[in-house]
DNA sequence: ATCGGTCCGGACCGATCGGTCCCAATACTG
DNA sequence: CAGTATTGGGACCGATCGGTCCGGACCGAT
């Protein structure tokens, strides 16, 4: 071993499978394609990954911890008031809806692209998924909702729907009403509570 | 001209097509592997329909001449009562989604997997969409919504919510409250109308 | 400076993609 | 019944798919 790996190649890599899979979808970007834009080689790239669909899973897997990040430091703004941490989820998920150039909901999509249930990727997004709506719940029960479960559920679809339809009918679509949908359900569930205009 | 087409081929075509594309994606099928499971050969398929793209649309435009049948009779069947036909609509998204084996729906499905807004299946596709939304919103008017658009566009999130719910966390999942979801939603527009349980 | 070893760009692989075309089989016409 | 126009099964096309592998370039130790 007399000659180091470059560093910031696997990085490199993801970020420009990021682009491309975010833009097209997964399966209408080819390796090859990836290679081209990254100029790496393909040797390099399959030291890296072991095949398309680890590079998949990996791609979904980013976005995983990206996603987890990013509602984390929303739900801790509202600390200590968690029907608004409901809310703030839901306001941060329209809010990239809205202005990530509306290619929906990697997690989804992803789902939709590769119906297998044993495929990596889908494997990955699922469970984002499922973790998502445990921590609604969580969230929905310290907030003394009815029934947390539900409440939960409700917004999981909310969210879902909201992604679906920012991608197919635009930014002024039914997207724009996600949060006002989130309000009535949050409202309806928790006794005696009015969420902040 | 001596010579009578077979008369059912292109609908056998279209039927293997719907189900393929239904179960695996549209981008997973190959056209080879539709002329294998028809047992028709590749120059038939290629003079009912000019070539993938447009065999795609078609398969989109067929289920929306389905999903309207579906949704006309379901509103039918409560006549002179707009708010329940409201429900309805939602009543019959979440049975379909249940049950037709969890792939999601096909109209977003498309639209995921085909990104470019010219695609002749995605534009089919966003035009059902556009189509559903613009019939809540006038079921909405009719049953005297405080804000039909809105009402229209919050259903439109929990329908797409569904089956994108679905196809990833099972017919157990967040798609079973969706009919009480669209309930809370409908009364909280509705002034003084609870709709029947 | 020389050498040994590692790295990586890209040629290459078989399979499959969407799509074209040929020709044997067919069924109507005269 | 012979002739002929049309049909449709499937061989074939170049391009591209995911994936493998080789050979020159480069680095570090001696």
């Amino acid at each position: 071993m007399t000659r180091r790996p470059a560093p910031g190649t696997r990085r490199r890599i993801l970020q420009t499978a990021a682009r491309l899979f975010g833009e097209q979808g997964a399966r209408a970007v080819g390796m090859q394609q990836i290679v081209e834009e990254t100029g790496l080689g393909k040797s390099v790239l399959y030291r890296e990954f072991t095949g398309k669909d680890d590079l998949v899973k990996a791609w979904v897997g980013e976005l995983h911890d990206h996603a987890w990040s990013q509602l984390d430091s929303a739900i801790a703004r509202h600390e200590g008031d968690p029907a608004r941490q409901l809310l703030a989820i839901v306001e941060h998920a329209q809010e990239t809806a809205r202005t990530s150039d509306a290619h929906g909901c990697t997690f989804y999509n992803t789902s939709a692209e590769y119906r297998d249930p044993d495929h990596p990727g889908r494997r990955e997004a699922v469970a984002h998924l499922d973790q998502l709506r445990e921590r609604l719940r969580a969230l929905a029960a310290t907030a003394r909702a009815t029934d947390p479960g539900a409440l939960a559920d409700m917004l999981m679809l909310v969210i879902s729907g909201l992604y679906a339809n920012a991608a197919t009918l635009g930014p002024s679509g039914p997207v724009s009403r996600s949060v006002a949908a989130a309000r009535i359900l949050i409202d309806q569930h928790i006794p005696a509570h009015a969420s902040a205009s």
